[in-house]
DNA sequence: GTCTATAAGACGATAGAC
DNA sequence: GTCTATCGTCTTATAGAC
């Protein structure tokens, strides 16, 4: 009875990936069990060191994985030269991805602190990295005379923590859809950063 | 040996409440045990239960508290009837008292989870009194024609991330004090909600 | 008001069967 | 690949001594 009959790792893996990100978005990393984790999958504690060498690991995986999926989805869409049009593609980019990837979004922002300083490191990285893109679409922008702020670093963090905001309001539903919830960040990032 | 010499309640559970608020801030509540908050003040941990009848109890006191104190203090300051500088009133006051008060406030932004529902109404309640006092600001600064937004709500909540968004990057000593950052993130503010 | 001691159980992680 | 069983430790909370 020992191997239960189609158990495959290709399906499990994905399965207690899934069930993890649930769970610590919902609950918090320090308050999920490996127990609860194995049991929303449907397999046993002991089953899931053959997916990961232990409970940290889990994290850093979703987060890092998560963060190299951000860069890349936006590296790929990235679209004009012109920096207004960029800064309105970044906006409603993150938007949209924060939206699609809300579990994701919230533990890389409220889980850091479970990490030890060499994972830290790694996840503060490549957010930095992210953050960057913003920050060279204001430059630009400046460089052509297009906005004028007071201090460039501040307005890309400023930025998205106004953009990440709205993960936190959004509900499936609601009274806005994503397109308008769009328009009105757009409006209020473009004006911030006006010259 | 049972009774400490000089032990004295009134002093005991302040030091209760600063031991939790810093631990659960640096650690997250449900990393922290009872016995590490004792081991911080330097009694048993069984003593922590004359001071609160369980953990999520100390979370929640510590988060009330936190939410009264923010909005006595902004109601005790609030400057003059013209909306615009009431508004860059609120943006400074928000700044300076986020930073003055950096571990209730992350407190309160996350661990919100770990209440049961009726303390969670509770918390979200106080949170929602504040936000409304923004809101008020920003609709009599549209009603005389000096803001203009496209969504009031959503301009409430935009400004609040963004100036929230402060207390994850300030480091005291860092290369901007907290009147240049107060000069900075108003002049972001202003420029996002002008007609 | 604080201590020691303890109840009753959950935790992360591993060993070995199949 | 997954199971059962278990190790050693930690957990929240309580009881009773002083």
């Amino acid at each position: 009875m020992a191997r239960k009959p189609g158990s495959r790792s290709d399906i499990t893996g994905p399965r207690i990936r899934a069930a993890a990100r649930h769970l610590f978005a919902r609950h918090g990393f320090a308050a999920v069990s490996m127990r609860q984790i194995a049991a929303e999958v449907g397999v046993q504690a002991g089953a899931l060191y053959l997916y990961t060498p232990d409970k940290e690991t889990m994290l850093v995986d979703l987060l890092r994985d998560h963060m190299d999926e951000l860069i890349a989805a936006w590296d790929a869409a990235e679209p004009s030269a012109d920096p207004v049009e960029r800064l309105e593609a970044f906006v409603r980019f993150h938007i949209a991805f924060n939206l699609d990837h809300a579990e994701a979004v919230f533990l890389s922002y409220m889980e850091l602190r479970n990490l030890g300083p060499e994972n830290f490191a790694v996840i503060e990285g490549l957010r930095r990295d992210y953050e960057n893109r913003l920050e060279a679409i204001l430059r630009a922008g400046q460089d052509a005379g297009h906005f004028a702020v007071p201090d460039t670093k501040l307005a890309t963090l400023a930025i998205i923590a106004m953009l990440n905001g709205v993960n936190t309001w959004y509900r499936e539903g609601g009274r806005l859809g994503r397109a308008a919830i769009g328009d009105i960040y757009w409006d209020m990032a473009r004006k911030a950063v006006a010259a």
